[in-house]
DNA sequence: CACACTTTTTGACAATTGTCAGCATATAGT
DNA sequence: ACTATATGCTGACAATTGTCAAAAAGTGTG
């Protein structure tokens, strides 16, 4: 964190930036640290830590091609079955689900940049998987871009809230940050009806209310899901709602299998975006990753709210298989899903 | 160039791309050879080639941050001095002129694709400094850019000529093309004329006269030019021009140290781009380094044709010190000049 | 200007990565 | 079915790259 190098300035080739010239001599002309220090006249050592500045600082940047992920096979007929714009489908690996997630949310933090441009309005959901995003992108300097809060805030044990996803999001962007200052949930309707009408919130709900594009994940219906262990709902809440069809949850939103919200009790007490606002967005980019997750990503595309996906071939597998109406069986039998 | 891979799709972990797994484990998530080996369940060398395949096949992509050549000192200076809206001025380094030459080539190779967007019609100079900027550049898929070769041909001993600059400019960049299928220089200012007239050249000229963005490089007006070497002047023309105050060559064309074409003999016998049309474009990239091109490029910038510019650190400095105010001394004094 | 302190460089060693000849496996042709 | 051929994989060795403690060089202060 020197705010200036020393010895570097004196005499030497290029005082301002003997680090640029010995990564460029190292990454773009291809020379080796051998090479390198000979012309520069110091240690191979120096060299090695002159390339370590240089990638510390955020000079060199290796990335893989984008195409890759989304031109082959499984990513085009998961992009066909489902009828999206792309979809970016990561090797799943042998790893554990964790890697898997981890790797399938830093795909998305590759990919998101890409699909912003100046003057967007991104909505960022809440979870798990969007921290990790969040946390994966790479800072970047997206000035006309702002992102919005999609859903209130909770008190969660996980260690990431909504209102940290956002910010993090929207610094490692470099975009602006629209948080919303409200619980997502709130014990009485109608103290939830008078936040939303306060000014402040209704300024915000405003805002997120116009994204064109957003991020999000599907949760699962499960009794461990999240959505029960942050707060949002509670367990007999999650029972009476899968009870009436839910198969996912979007933004804090129980959905049908056809991606339809289910009305109950919990709507009218919850802040954050409806689904209404997120169906016909530019972006809709659904990142969720793992077997539990079939079922509610099926639902949340049926609902019209995703035209990007990112996700693991294992999964990508499951949801083609899934929705395969040749048979059963192939489900069961197929090698290749469980060797994906 | 295997069609397809054969024991990579037995068994294995992701049949389609194991290859692509290697490399993301790799890249993305920092893994060594040998914990890939491991986990992937072949040997070390296999990995090895794994990871080659990955980069032949363009599956990773490193690149130097932009920022940094255009953000550091030496190129601030010179965009503020020269009124540009960006330089991006490369470490000189220690090697030969002709190492620095390659070097500013790839590194505009480099920033092009970036200075691009759809809808573009790009016209293409021709020069040594093109023709390796052009063979520089990494495939892309500018699908709806229109490359213009500004010049007409030529018969070159250098083994590079107009259309191939931008054959290959456009090949590379995944553009379409339009060459101008006419020499650059005629005997006879008549039959000039009457080439110029007919209907294919005329629509060619057409088009590249609407070029929004142009990339060329400054000629120098030493004997030893290329504009004499390729035939496009002779020594007497030359000789004429420069005593009529010719300080420098632009797509074929003399100009003055103000960037004013000098009107002469040649101008009625060529064909190709007239420099009022290459003046106020959204992007004027001027390409060129070396002690012989200061002047010329002084006179390109002068004559309102640069918006952007690369070159080496090195010259960037001659150009900042010969337009120093201050005094003459500055510019034989100042080590940082010989240094740099 | 001696002293304490920080930053940069370096040499020796450790770890990782690249090479290549030969082996194993799959495919094509008869 | 049986070779011929191509392709991919491997182990052993060579080359390159990374680490770390110590030395050198720079900075600031009494």
């Amino acid at each position: 964190m020197a705010t200036a190098t020393r010895r570097r300035t004196a005499g030497k080739v290029s005082g301002e930036s003997i680090v640029v010239e010995a990564a460029w001599m190292y990454y773009h002309d291809g020379l080796n640290q051998t090479e390198i220090a000979k012309l520069l006249q110091v240690s191979r050592a120096t060299v090695v830590n002159y390339l370590q500045e240089a990638r510390e600082r955020g000079y060199i940047r290796i990335s893989l091609a984008p195409e890759v992920f989304t031109s082959h096979q499984i990513a085009q007929d998961v992009r066909e079955r489902f009828n999206l714009q792309a979809a970016f489908v990561l090797p799943g690996g042998i790893g554990s689900e964790e890697d898997t997630l981890m790797r399938v949310a830093r795909g998305a933090a590759e990919w998101l940049p890409g699909l912003l441009s100046s003057g967007d309005r991104l909505g960022v959901a809440w979870g798990r998987t969007i921290y990790e995003v969040a946390e994966a992108v790479e800072r970047t300097a997206m000035r006309n871009v702002t992102v919005s809060q999609l859903v209130g805030s909770m008190a969660t044990p996980y260690g990431f809230t909504a209102e940290i996803c956002s910010a993090r999001m929207a610094q490692n962007l470099g975009a602006n940050c629209i948080n919303l200052h409200a619980p997502a949930v709130l014990s009485d309707p109608a103290l939830a009806q008078r936040l939303r009408d306060e000014p402040i919130i209704h300024a915000q709900l405003e805002a997120l209310s116009h994204c064109n594009k957003a991020i999000f994940a599907a949760g699962s219906c499960a009794p461990d899901s999240h959505i029960v262990g942050s707060g949002v709902a509670s367990a007999p809440d999650l029972a009476w709602y899968v009870k009436n069809g839910a198969k996912g949850v979007l933004c804090g939103r129980f959905i049908d299998s056809e991606g339809q919200p289910i009305p109950g009790a919990l709507d009218d007490r919850m802040i954050g975006v409806t689904l209404d606002k997120l169906q016909g967005l530019e972006v809709g980019l659904l990142v969720s990753d793992g077997a539990e997750k079939v079922e509610p990503m099926l639902a949340a595309i049926a609902g019209g709210y995703v035209t990007h996906l990112v996700t693991s071939n294992k999964t990508a597998q499951m949801m083609l298989d899934a929705t395969d109406s040749k048979d059963a069986d192939a489900k069961d039998a197929a090698s290749r899903g469980s060797r994906l």
